[in-house]
DNA sequence: TGTAGATTATTCGCATCCAAACAATCGAGC
DNA sequence: GCTCGATTGTTTGGATGCGAATAATCTACA
């Protein structure tokens, strides 16, 4: 962790203020690394791949569902991205007034809206995407392609699990 | 992924409208996964357990990291968050104005600022925290011990490399 | 044909998030 | 003792993030 305490020293320290307290650690070192982690890229990601672009993470999110599913309606964006509709909204009016979508009405629903990239958004993502890809690379190379694969098994997993609860 | 498509449907999709660009496909699922997967955590904790003191997560980890190394540095708990010195002192604000934390300035710098808990914020963290330890059981609980270990080994390698790069 | 319940996207209010700029402080070096 | 570079926390401006409220729309049903 960026911290100047490793994980050992957290623990220990844990222990001797929490005494009493029964603690399961196993799970602890999964959360906190999971946002460690997930903080660790995001900011990597941004400061080294999207600042080019002047794009925040989620932004560049949009872009990319966007770009792969257009034309898409919002709320389909906002679930493949995992954030509410309201902060979509705001995105995509951001990115709108970029010039890199354009939201389109539905014929067939009043209450849908479609997204399209336009063509400089196109062009943003066919510039930026192999330098993200290449920088998702490096971010996990230090893994062999077993231990990827089985990374994202347990992620995919949590994310299956928790997002079920909440149904 | 909460949304509609499945991870196969994406990559194929992927492979459909990114036909011609080489992409690391392994290492796009340990993005995508991770990041589903933190989000998808993070707005269950704070729905489920967090909600009920009215705290957001970064508001809990600021507590959860003051309550561990009290009296600790604003710097430490940035850094130990993984949030700017600029955000944290904006939740510091917020937590003070409720009266879970106190801010002094140090006696031997006066740049720095020192912080602790109040009585209510340690009760609070004493009364949340066993809750929340249980969430984090139950987020990862379809995985093994072994498992998690694994997982959180994998994770704080990527987190590890990452952050070195940006020094 | 009209109504009611459900769904949509937007708005509002407030909290978070960060880079950049700033003022205050510290310590090394002369 | 003074200066300069570095560090700290705060402020500013703007973007994100969300729950709740809102208005518009859709569809099933009587």
């Amino acid at each position: 962790m960026a911290g100047s305490h490793t994980l050992a020293e957290t623990e220990r320290q844990v222990q001797t203020r929490l005494a009493g307290m029964e603690l399961d650690f196993a799970a602890m070192a999964v959360t906190s690394n999971l946002f460690r982690a997930a903080n660790a890229v995001r900011n990597h990601f941004e400061r080294n791949v999207l600042s080019k672009a002047d794009l925040s993470w989620t932004a560049f999110v949009v872009l990319w569902v966007t770009w792969i599913w257009e034309p898409i309606e919002t709320r389909q964006i906002a679930a493949e991205g995992g954030f509410s509709k309201a902060t979509l909204t705001g995105v995509l009016s951001t990115l709108e007034s970029r010039g890199l979508v354009q939201r389109v009405k539905s014929d067939t629903d009043g209450r849908l809206v479609l997204v399209n990239l336009t063509k400089s958004g196109r062009k943003l993502m066919a510039d930026l995407f192999p330098a993200f890809n290449k920088q998702e690379a490096q971010v996990s190379a230090m893994l062999t392609e077993e231990q990827r694969a089985s990374l994202a098994d347990m992620l995919r997993s949590m994310t299956a699990f928790t997002e079920a609860t909440e149904e």
